[in-house]
DNA sequence: CTGAAAGCGCTTACAG
DNA sequence: CTGAAAGCGCTTACAG
């Protein structure tokens, strides 16, 4: 009893309906060719016999393999952020729209992991790459370039020549979003808990605050440490330990796990958030919405990032025609107001 | 200047070799029938070229696609545990090891997903699937056991015959360690936080946890309802609002985002975690080890059941020996200790 | 141990 | 508009 996908092939399907196989191939690949009655009867015969072109067969012969290579690294320990996992997942439906599939591999970070980006390559196991978790310094954005590989990086490149076509998250945009927010519910010393210089990321995030700040004649006010919720805890500390006349009432985090980290520093000093300091956090993370946390923050608009990245790759590729525009596409992410950031004052300017 | 890539086939192998394709063919496959000299000439020859064999040309002919299809599912919104994440990381760390991939695809939940498993299979496109998400009542277990598609699912069926290979985590074992640890601490009210009935994984977690209540002359106490944190935090306030002499020590949880809930209950009457009250998640997400939450949780051995899954099922496609034993492998998570279920009490027993 | 031949299933110019 | 032919790059019996 073999399945009813086992046999069907373009030879079962011509002397089904009575054609040749080329006119089979022809009803699949230029139906305007073929006159309407015999595409009839070609088409009743894939139906009824289930055909579907053998992936193999196709891509042997036309030399492009409909798949997209993504090299999934290892969430880090403790990672909140499920980001990754759903761009993955909006690239494999857009790509889907388009008969592509993804193609999961894995692979060390830095230069030592070009060799397996060279081996699928070498193997024509695919036709592109989407890139994430990119760094600054990757190496991959210029490898890739240099080999004329079609690519598409989800995060641009933060040294050195920007090379390739990369779609990005406008973090600048977004911190000089919530600042504005803070501002307009009435805050007036905004304090910043970032990253050390140099992470790219973090930069574009601390520049928007910081020229928000100057826009709104604020004093910026920023300090930054490596780590997550335990160091944003420690540099909310002592920011709020600070005199009452000099004390931020607002928190502005770069990211979801420092602003956690604050928001354990307010709770360890009686300090309700959003009533008597306001804290927003970047990410959107699902611990955000929590209750008891219900914390402000910067959401990515990741299902669209991931839908962009396909279809500038297929451009590149040839399967759809190249979206207008520059190669590089910044798309700003949406602030989602919570208890965090509640009107603590109301708003001195309406 | 074309790449390294683009060119080398065996034809150019074995010209450069001065040998037929059939021999380079050999040396690929086959070594022990060539003699080591030409061998090594082959070799040195399929270094030079950086040669790798063309996949669909491989595919066509052995009709081994070596790509392993992974059904990727959107992540529901706020969901808090990445573990397919790390799932799907293993999967394709693991597969790699014997020169396969992971195909991603999207499909609707439940029949009419079906569909694009069918199509995947009769486009030749994937050897087998690595099910994950599953559900009571799954149709495709049953579906691809009647195909003859080998298939290996992370989570056993819960309905119906159990059809196909899995491999699944023992939430029973689980609970009765949780539920063991607690009384081994001092605590003699345990009560349960739950899914209603009919989940299939909340079953198993209740099971396991009414069993070792009784084991241990406790009275199991299960409250359930529909939900996450939200409704962890209901069912944990009316536990808590109960009589002194009535009132649980300790909540177990039937997933860490009831117990995030059921920790905010605690929270929200000066009740401190571990010290008044212990309490005990499942899942191990990254939130509960968030300074200020601390959350005593199972940890799944994921990494585990991805390289176990894919090991299963290369034994059924003949890529390795099947691994001996049953169809089914059952792993134990893993008790991660934290400040929530600190001593409160001595042990009353040592 | 090595080589010539067939064929996996498809697409793409090219005649008719 | 339709069909016979070539060929994508590989592997696998089969002779020598």
């Amino acid at each position: 009893m073999a399945t009813p996908e086992s046999g069907a092939t373009l030879e079962s399907v011509a002397t089904v309906a009575g054609v040749s196989r080329q006119t089979v191939s022809n009803v699949l690949n230029a139906p305007e060719r073929v006159a309407p009655e015999t595409r009839q009867r070609v088409e009743d015969a894939i139906r009824e016999l289930r055909y579907r072109p053998n992936r193999s067969a196709r891509s042997l012969r036309t030399r492009i393999s409909r798949l997209i290579g993504y090299c999934i690294q290892p969430a880090p320990a403790g990672n909140l952020n499920p980001v990754l996992d759903r761009f993955v997942h909006a690239v494999t439906e857009s790509a889907a729209a388009h008969g592509f599939h993804v193609l999961l591999f894995t692979a060390p970070t830095g230069s030592a992991g070009l060799d397996r980006y060279a081996e699928l390559l070498a193997q024509r196991a695919v036709d592109g790459f989407v890139l994430a978790d990119t760094v600054v310094a990757d190496p991959r954005p210029g490898w890739l370039t240099e080999q004329g590989v079609p690519f598409v990086a989800f995060g641009r490149s933060w040294s050195g020549p920007d090379r390739g076509h990369w779609v990005d998250v406008d973090g600048a945009a977004g911190m000089t979003e919530a600042v504005e927010h803070l501002h307009a519910i009435g805050h007036r010393r905004i304090a910043f808990i970032g990253w050390p210089e140099g992470s790219g990321v973090g930069d574009d995030r601390v520049a928007g605050y910081t020229a928000a700040c100057l826009r709104l004649g604020l004093d910026p006010r920023v300090v930054r440490a490596e780590g997550g919720a335990g160091t944003g805890r420690a540099l909310a500390a002592a920011l709020l330990d600070d005199a009452a006349e000099a004390r931020p009432t607002a928190l502005v985090c770069v990211s979801d796990e420092s602003a956690y980290g604050a928001l354990r520093a307010l709770a360890e000093r009686g300090l309700r958030p959003g009533e008597d300091v306001a804290v927003v956090g970047f990410d959107d993370t699902p611990a955000a919405r929590l209750p008891g946390v219900d914390l402000t923050s910067l959401s990515q608009p990741i299902e669209q990032i991931g839908h962009e990245s396909v279809l500038m790759l297929l451009g590149l590729l040839g399967v759809v025609e190249l979206p207008p525009g520059p190669e590089h596409r910044l798309l700003r992410p949406s602030l989602v107001v919570r208890a965090s950031s509640r009107p603590a004052v109301p708003p001195t300017e309406a």
